[in-house]
DNA sequence: CGATGTGAAGACTTTCACAGCA
DNA sequence: TGCTGTGAAAGTCTTCACATCG
């Protein structure tokens, strides 16, 4: 479709930073900041200034010497590498809790994320309307995928009810899923699946504090470290 | 405290894989199964079986050769490696829906954490019970952390106010912070921070989806890839 | 002169492939 | 014989350091 997109591939770990750089620069724009350079925006993110130049790099040379990058500039090439030009089309399946937090989550609209359905197959769920979407039932995701072109969907389901959400969502149409259920979900290749789960990320901390704990106690063998682990 | 915890550094990639064998394994033992292969498992988590033996190797050598591994052994072993054989306490700060959509999350008792409080400023919110626990004054916080012996505390609140949350959890004595609000919060070395971010994940799934369909667009240059992505 | 862009070195992670043990 | 445990190779990611250019 449009002329000259994604020049080179990207590496994962640069995709999964770019998110976190476009929030920084949008703040920065909010801000009226109209220049930036690696060093500030690295300060910013947490990360090494180099890192930031060639993560950049990946996408073009935007970027003047001896000056920085533009800010809005930068947001609009971030932007359309992530796809963020389109309108991406989701739907959500489970509306309990999480579900509704999720569908109540504010940041969507902003960033061309549009939730063209709530599904649940809680009879005493149905009709309810979460984050200004009415609760469907199950049955209907299909009918929804097709005719809206939603390609993601997220799971927001209890665990057991995660691998048949991921089924139907897959024989409807949709081509990524993120899962918050804890569970791993099994795909066919040419499907992205993103895990979420809260308790693994609890998990992951609680091995921190343990070593944290270990090493106070072993007269302080190892200096504690590790400041800021991305998510990604 | 106990004698040899620990006995290797583990890798960071290795450490974020651990949880996702141990609710595997967990399964497995409801299921009675009593033994299992480095295959199998690699199956289940849909990884490699060579990763899953050095992974488990770190611990040591709990596996028999030309048999497998002992499942509630193994759990044993990733428990304690986690710090799951501490209790962990907790406290959410924010009581939105996210805040309420975590504190009524079923996995945490389980697993060996408990919810020691939910903070929040809004009057509105105050002494509303959410999850079994009774919101309490965002002021109150240092009080409860210390008193409880807290060390992990989650931040569930809108971008503006993460980082006086951080601060706040910081200064009553937490060590780990698990951050699902948009912005990176920053803080001293020693403290570890993690972020869930909703939306960055979401922007990552776009870059997939979007390179999907320029590759197709493109006379199918390059076949789509690309299953799975663990979520550390 | 100051900050980008990038080869090259170094660190970390994954995968292979096979020796070694039950 | 079958599966673990692990050196070594391959691959990926990070960081350094400096040539380059505005």
């Amino acid at each position: 479709m449009s002329p000259h997109r994604s020049r080179r591939r990207i590496p994962d770990a640069t995709v999964a930073r770019l998110p976190i750089y476009l929030q920084l620069l949008n703040e920065q724009l909010e801000n009226e900041v109209a220049n930036i350079s690696s060093d500030e925006l690295a300060n910013l993110a947490a990360v090494n200034a180099a890192k930031v130049r060639k993560d950049l790099s990946y996408m073009g040379s935007y970027g003047t010497r001896g000056v920085g990058y533009d800010v809005e500039y930068l947001v609009y090439q971030i932007r359309r590498e992530l796809g963020l030009d389109h309108e991406w089309r989701i739907v959500i399946v489970g509306a309990g809790n999480l579900g509704q937090a999720l569908s109540g989550y504010g940041g969507f609209p902003d960033r061309g994320y549009t939730i063209e359905g709530v599904f649940d197959i809680d009879e005493s769920k149905l009709d309810h309307v979460v984050g200004g979407v009415r609760v469907r039932h199950l049955d209907d995701l299909a009918q929804v995928v097709a005719q809206k072109d939603v390609s993601i969907g997220v799971i927001a389901t209890p665990a057991g009810a995660a691998q048949d959400a991921a089924n139907r969502l897959i024989k409807s149409g949709v081509t990524s899923i993120l899962n918050f259920a804890p569970v791993v979900v099994s795909a066919p290749l040419g499907i992205t699946v993103r895990r979420v789960d809260l308790s693994v990320e609890l998990q992951i901390l609680s091995y921190h504090e343990q070593r944290r704990l270990t090493a106070a106690s072993q007269l302080r063998a190892v200096p504690a470290e590790s400041s800021s682990h991305a998510s990604a």
